[in-house]
DNA sequence: CTGAAAGCGCTAACAT
DNA sequence: ATGTTAGCGCTTTCAG
């Protein structure tokens, strides 16, 4: 590795004319300025990151923490996350908590002793079910910001990312409402999250405005070590008055509409369904699956940006809370 | 952020003598030790990883490369790859080249200053397609180690962890071939990829190989531009000798498999269907897609343990290349 | 215009 | 058993 006293050696210079050299400073004759850049580009010098760390207490990296990388959500989020961060020149350090609190509180610690400036990250689904979040707010004590996206904490005073999981859930379940549905049944295997808890809520919302809505709320909650498709298969068999179906998982709406298509019931015509699924999952159903599109890029652009901006003012203390907007968008499996 | 300083400070005894205690040494007294660790646990001291990187040349992190992380095989590999660093004591730095060149030449530049100590990539597919790797042999050149897994160069002398792509495509035909299909088409969107080339040639051969087989390799190659879904609709509708498929990339297999029950060809009586996708799409099909398969995380496993094997002996100046045995699974898409 | 020196936090050879 | 010193590669005052 080509160090600056390389450089400064090769020249007959000083180290820290060298230095300055390369940072164009006015202190330096142009001359040297141009005899130290072309040595330096000849050798193909590049600053030792570690040291410019060191040394300027700022890394230039993001830790992110997400949950589950193999859930297109995070992966798309994190795919987000990595290409606004780089943009900005700032490289990220990526660990995964596997839904654990353990993985999480490790990750947290092994990060925050210089190696990162900041973090991005969404609460593990044991640190949300045991409330339990005093690691993180350990690290904002040292004045490390984090910015919490999607899966977020009331216990946690920060910058928060987040889309309006209620009204999402409760504009959609209008929209099947507006259909003249009568028998509408939602579907959750995530009904430990806060997330999925903000959109039972919304649904709940939307039922009992509408005067004309005689059913009683109809929810249906799949626990992790359940079958998805056992479960909806089942359920389609033995309720036929269901009439529409909002999914608020990532997969339960594709799920809800092969095993729909399996049994020969006419979607749309008869059965319609929602789903907060991510585009990618399209090209596997015929009809397309309509959802609620969650602006998962935004998500991740939004984070870093408000990461950096605490980070280049770190005086603010003013945390705010951003919501990101979603659309429902309709294809074919609603009318 | 409390240094050593800090504690020797409060202490009242060198900067030195507290690092040792911390380490252990017998040249302290174990009261000292004892009055130190406890100083530092009280104070949730924790040593500054990039002064201990500067120091030591060694940073216990690991830099990763890979095309798009949206690609769920690439999304897998990188969860097995942070796993075992993780178990490694090693961390990781992700960058997404999204298939492009540029994207891949920044990144190794970025992070070859003393950021990470070696690298773990696939590369890029416009780098393959121009078969211009003169960036990646640059870092070799520095003395930085690369593993490459999945998408190789023969063009680069470094470790390497593949798959039997050749085999595996030679199996899964024969297989197709011992269920009695007469008119077995391969179906490609990655014909540019080294991948795709092998598994391609272990189709040719294993038809080639089949004195019985009267027809001609069909091979459909679905390009960059072209909706995958529309051309396999329409091969399903105009060519209805078709009687077995293999799909060699991550998503065709199932879009086939939509498209033929849509089309009401009965699978797999009439049509035989195996795919390279991954486990994580079967819950979106029924019946459940025969596939190849790849042990991504073994993949991924094998490339961390590689690279950190040459971390340990740099010396190790033998590359080798490391093939994952893949497997067949038939489901309910064959016979 | 250039250089010497200090220091970021840590380790380790070398005193004491 | 403890302390001093030098140095990893870099930036930045302060001298010259």
């Amino acid at each position: 590795m080509v160090t600056l006293k390389h450089l400064a050696e090769q020249l007959n210079v000083s180290v820290s004319t060298v230095s300055k050299a390369l940072h164009d400073s006015d202190e330096i004759s142009p001359d040297t300025i141009e005899r130290v850049k072309a040595l330096a580009k000849f050798l193909n010098y590049k600053p030792n990151r570690l040291a410019v760390s060191l040394k300027s207490s700022k890394t230039n990296t993001i830790g992110v923490v997400i949950p589950n990388i193999l859930n297109h959500f995070f992966a798309k989020a994190l795919f987000a996350i990595e290409k606004e961060a780089t943009k900005q020149g700032y490289n990220i350090i990526t660990c995964v908590s596997n839904e654990m609190r353990e993985k999480e509180i490790n990750s947290l610690q092994l990060l925050s002793n210089g190696s990162v400036d900041g973090f991005i990250m969404s609460i593990a689904e044991e640190t949300q079910v045991l409330k339990k979040v005093d690691h993180i707010n350990a690290i904002l004590k040292q004045n490390i910001p984090i910015v919490l996206f999607d899966r977020v904490s009331e216990d946690i005073d920060c910058d928060k990312v987040i889309i309006d999981d209620f009204g999402a859930a409760y504009e959609a379940t209008k929209h099947l409402l507006s259909e003249g549905r009568k028998h509408i049944t939602l579907i959750s295997s995530i009904d430990e999250l806060s997330v999925g808890k903000l959109r039972v809520e919304g649904y709940y919302k939307a039922i009992s405005e509408d005067k004309k809505y005689k059913e009683k709320p109809n929810v249906i909650t799949i626990s992790r070590d359940e079958s998805i498709e056992e479960r909806i298969e089942n359920l389609l068999n033995t309720d036929k008055k269901i009439d529409a179906i909002i999914a608020i998982d990532n997969t339960s709406g594709v799920v809800a509409l092969q095993k729909a298509l399996k049994l020969n019931i006419d979607v749309p015509k008869n059965l319609s369904i929602i789903g907060f699924s991510d585009e990618n999952v399209l090209k596997f159903t015929d009809p397309k699956l309509s959802t609620v599109s969650q602006h998962t890029l935004d998500i991740g652009r939004a984070s870093v940006e408000m990461l950096i901006h605490k980070l280049n003012d770190k005086s603010l203390s003013q945390n705010t809370t951003k919501t990101i907007k979603t659309n429902l968008i309709l294809r074919g499996t609603t009318k």
